[in-house]
DNA sequence: ATCTGTCAATGAACCGTTTCCAATCCGCGC
DNA sequence: GCGCGGATTGGAAACGGTTCATTGACAGAT
């Protein structure tokens, strides 16, 4: 045939080429069980001739399912957001499931237009994060949303499936490791309390403060630090000041860094002139000279739960209850911490 | 409003709701010019009253254009790849086009597999790597694809778009650097060489000791190490040789932290006993003690680059000839290294 | 008053599947 | 030989948009 196809082939190609109907065409497809063996055989063969696509598009417009699920966080240049994302996307594929990936920056207007996009091309689930979780407009998208949703280490919506890390644990944990070698100015650098991780984090803070008799100084709790140049900015100034504390827990996902710059630019040893707790595990913590002491939780499984729980209320729909997982938190002891 | 909305609202309902033509509607919702002005406004009103979300579905299925791309990489918790794929996909995103993100685990099937699933869900066009650029069936597969594709750090397929860096050029500054300070036995851990990257390097590698009228100990390039497990492994197999080598050059993406391991473990000190270069600046390699002497170019703006090489390819179609763009790669010099 | 041209708006066809109902075919028991 | 039931297959409707030919209305020209 000299004539250029350039036309993609569709199901009524396959189907006048193999001489049935397309209905037939779409049961081989589906394998369905009511077609006889000569014919499956006939139409499968001529899907191959003619190199068919099955198209997805036309698919999803007749069964109104996507197969599509859709992520949006804060940053996925975070490393620790890669792995849990990594793990949530594998978790997907192996269902059959695409998976759309964005970044929100963390602002409010990007995460309603990616709620909405979302909507409009009708992703069968969505996974994210808030950068607010009080904010009404926010809550309001997510809980009226068309789809199933799952949070993402946030908790004030309780009306939707989440998954978090438990970080309260965590963050009491290190500040009572701090205070138990006699540190009794931690300095506490996170990011925003409008969202689960930091607010849990400084309660654990605070808590352990309050279990051994100590009274919190608010000029050591630094929030809304998100960037490394924040915790580097905000470690200068600490460490500048005539009472610069003893310790420091860089709370943060990605936030141990600079920190760590700030100490050497001051010309300070970490684990002698000052001690450090890191909010999340990394190479960067462990190789480090000394290594970093570090809190840790299993981020792989963190976005293989989020995945599967979607999944789950994919298939059933929102008659049962809003589930919550909550992953356990802890610190490994490395050399950055030094007694009073 | 008791009665429960279990159908979404179409163009249609807005139509009947705002008494007009569903044709009408369409041209308000695609800003054509041919709507008068109350008429427009009324529809308006009526889409925000009835809370109607355009289906990208039924929109995809008509125009057959899904403003939708992929991006199929190795892993994308490589932080490397992580700040790469994010600047991606923001370009995308304020193009309009939503992302679709998939990891191939560097296997070839998962790579055809993916591709195939692109084909049937008609994404506009696909960035992505291949494990093996000589595989005939990827080769087939990629440049018989149905849509653009932009090959990231790949340049055996000569007839698509692709966008690298000058990995070749970068091999050959690490290696004359080490040279020039007197070191003969460098050890080269690489990827696969059946991809560009651990290919040019292994090339960058060889002219350096050439251009020293040097010869290359085949010992001591270790290839086909693509995880620090790997790495770590084969530093402690090099370094327990008779023969160590004094210098190595960790040439992968992300193959830093087992050497630094593995020396350590050896109780050897880098920058004293044995001189380090990494393949790719990090975090970890900035702040580990000695800071890494390490290659670095602009990951962002290959993310970039790609994105807009593909735009454009969709835009314009296969008219215009394959481009392809190199990035430059230099080295950023700190105190791992000492001159023998 | 009639004709022409322009501009808005209508309504139906179409995109490629799935699914349901109807039609056909087959073998089998009476 | 005939009726019947079950298994296959055919054919058409439906999903929700876009687009194009068509209609209707109205202003301006003759």
């Amino acid at each position: 045939m000299g004539k250029a196809t350039k036309r993609t082939v569709t199901i009524r190609d396959v189907a006048a080429a193999a001489d049935v109907a397309v209905g037939t065409v779409s049961r081989v497809l589906n394998d369905h069980h009511s077609v006889t063996k000569p014919v499956r055989e006939r139409v499968q063969k001529t899907i191959l001739t003619l190199g068919y696509q099955r198209n997805a598009i036309a698919q999803s417009m007749r069964s109104s399912r996507t197969k599509m699920v859709a992520c949006a966080i804060r940053d996925f240049d975070i490393p620790a957001f890669a792995s849990y994302v990594k793990a949530a996307e594998a978790t997907f594929r192996s269902a059959g499931y695409t998976f759309i990936l964005a970044s929100t920056a963390n602002a409010k207007d990007v995460e309603l237009s990616l709620l909405q996009t979302f909507t409009q091309r009708r992703v069968d689930g969505v996974m994210m994060t808030m950068s607010d979780e009080t904010d009404p407009d926010l809550v309001y998208a997510i809980t009226n949303a068309a789809m199933p949703v799952v949070l993402i280490d946030r908790e004030l919506v309780q009306s939707v499936d989440s998954v978090s890390a438990d970080h309260r644990s965590g963050a009491r944990q290190a500040t009572e490791y701090l205070l138990s070698l006699g540190h009794r100015r931690i300095a506490l650098l996170v990011g925003d309390p409008k969202a689960y991780p930091s607010r849990s984090r400084i309660e654990g803070y605070t808590e352990a403060h309050r279990a051994f008799g100590i009274q919190v100084d608010p000029h050591l709790v630094r929030d809304r630090l998100l960037s490394n140049e924040a915790t580097f900015r905000e470690t200068a100034a600490l460490l500048g000041r005539s009472e610069r504390p003893t310790a420091i827990y860089a709370a943060g996902l990605d936030t141990l860094s600079g920190p760590l710059r700030a100490v050497r630019t001051a010309g300070l040893v970490v684990g002698k002139d000052i001690s450090i707790v890191g909010g999340n595990d990394s190479d960067l913590a462990e190789l480090n000279t000394p290594p970093i002491t570090a809190l840790r939780w299993d981020r792989s499984e963190m976005g293989r739960h989020a995945a599967e729980m979607l999944l789950d209320r994919i298939d059933q729909g929102s008659q049962s209850p809003p589930r919550r997982i909550r992953l356990p938190v802890s610190l490994v002891v490395r050399g950055s911490c030094r007694p009073i």
